[in-house]
DNA sequence: ATGTTC
């Protein structure tokens, strides 16, 4: 990794290197990228629209130890180290466990929800309560802390859930949520591994918080079922942050020379250490999952309040993970997904035993909060390596967003549009639909790629997210 | 993403 310099970096001349496979993807081989397959999900517009600044940081995800592939998605925009939107598979025996490839939100994930409630039941007074109903129930922003009963549990119970996953937490705590919709049930984390003492205490009291930054609450319409659905954002809060800070200074300790920064972190295949990050994202997997269910249990209680109705879980499933799978062209691997979704599609041995065996899981794509979300199924994603984009994608930083937009215009255009924001109207200017790519552009590329279709496109109708 | 520059 030390000492890697880029012969053709910088400008855009890489994007003349990128050669159409004419199967919905680029690929790109330079100096730089050595011997590593790249492909790139991308269209053409797509592809020209994207920032220079991807190219040494694509570079970057191609010089891991035994990274046998690199899949960027279309929604791929600047990162910590790498991009976000990218998957990077690397060798289970002599590959690397990256870490800024998994990102410092660890388990960062979607979970979406449905009704049978016509669209039509959500008036602008019903879209406000339910934005104050949810309010009560969920406390948004960095920092803060969770509020239902999940957040008063004591150390022990703590490790409990983040060892047992959605499945003790379910068999504990009984939720109404068909617990068999959580992508994983228990990410296995090994008896010897010690939960870092100092790490969990942040994570106990922000149970069922959603956090800040582009994480949200959504209430949505489907164009296809007429019916309303709720949708959520939400990772694994100080809990997994605290452990990537962590054991990025352990990687650190160990390649002094060569590690300043998580985005350039990695545990070797030999380090002892690695197995225990490892350990770390499943405990912080399974954290994010949790969360993502107890949050939703709120969101179908707010639901039964405002619409007297149930909400049924659809899927829950993570975008920020690395996990062992098995690959066509190489067996099993370790895959990091960053800003990335993970789409099995039937037949997937991964799916063995569960109720997408012969269909492939959902796959749950948000869009910004004035674009329309999207629910997809896997089709033939093995040449994407089970890999779709986990998002539209930033098109403008926060900065360049606070900079550019204007507040009030904004503010009306939603309001116009009939989204209610908050319980204030005011919309988080630096995640303002102009500040993110056009979804419909994004899922475009995946669906002409044959990699998924669609299932729902999913209407903003009222949106809540923290504004700290 | 984040006790938002330990």
């Amino acid at each position: 990794m030390s000492g890697s310099t880029l012969r053709s970096g910088g400008g855009t001349a890489w994007k003349s290197r990128c050669v159409d496979s004419g199967d919905g993807y680029f690929t790109l081989a330079t100096e730089d990228t050595g011997t590593v397959p790249v492909r790139l999900f991308l269209t053409p517009r797509l592809l020209e629209d994207v920032e220079d600044s991807i190219y040494p940081q694509v570079v970057t995800a191609t010089r891991f130890p035994g990274v046998r592939l690199v899949v960027i998605t279309p929604d791929v925009h600047h990162g910590y180290g790498v991009p976000v939107g990218c998957a990077i598979l690397t060798d289970v025996d002599a590959g690397a466990i990256a870490l800024g490839p998994v990102g410092f939100d660890i388990g960062c994930g979607m979970c979406s929800l449905s009704s049978a409630v016509p669209a039509g039941a959500a008036t602008p007074e019903r879209r406000m309560a339910f934005n104050r109903a949810v309010m009560r129930r969920v406390r948004l922003g960095a920092g803060e802390r969770g509020v239902s009963r999940l957040a008063r549990i004591d150390r022990a119970e703590f490790e409990r859930l983040v060892r047992g996953g959605a499945e003790y937490y379910t068999e504990r705590y009984g939720t109404r949520l068909d617990r068999a919709r959580a992508e994983r049930q228990r990410i296995p984390v090994d008896e010897g591994w010690q939960l870092p003492s100092g790490r969990a205490d942040r994570g106990m009291a922000q149970l069922g918080s959603l956090g800040g930054g582009n994480h949200f609450i959504e209430l949505q319409r489907s164009a296809q079922s007429g019916t309303l659905f709720v949708q959520v954002h939400t990772g694994s809060r100080g809990f997994g942050h605290g452990l990537a800070e962590m054991y990025f200074q352990v990687a650190r300790a160990e390649r002094p020379a060569e590690i300043q920064s998580l985005d350039e972190a990695w545990f070797a295949a030999d380090s002892p250490r690695r197995a225990d990050y490892l350990n770390a994202v499943a405990a912080a997997g399974n954290y994010a999952i949790i969360n993502r269910l107890v949050i939703a249990e709120e969101l179908a209680a707010a639901f039964r309040e405002v619409f007297t109705a149930e909400l049924e879980l659809v899927y829950e499933i993570s975008h920020n993970l690395v996990q062992r799978e098995w690959h066509p062209d190489f067996g099993e691997v370790h895959v990091h997904r960053k800003g990335a979704t993970r789409a099995f599609p039937a037949g997937h041995p991964g799916l063995d035993g569960t109720q997408w065996a012969t269909t492939g899981h959902p796959v749950l794509i948000p869009g910004s909060n004035r674009d329309q979300s999207y629910i997809l199924r896997p089709r033939n994603s093995a040449k994407s390596a089970y890999t779709v984009n986990h998002g539209a994608g930033r098109r403008m930083s926060r900065t360049a967003a606070r900079k550019q937009l204007d507040q009030r215009q904004i503010d009306d255009e939603y309001r116009r549009q009939g989204i209610v924001v908050n319980l204030d109207g005011r919309v988080p200017i630096d995640e303002a639909g102009p500040a993110y790519k056009s979804s419909r552009e994004v899922v475009e590329a995946v669906t002409r790629a044959g990699l998924a279709t669609v299932e729902h496109e999913l209407w903003p109708l009222a949106s809540l997210k923290g504004t700290r």
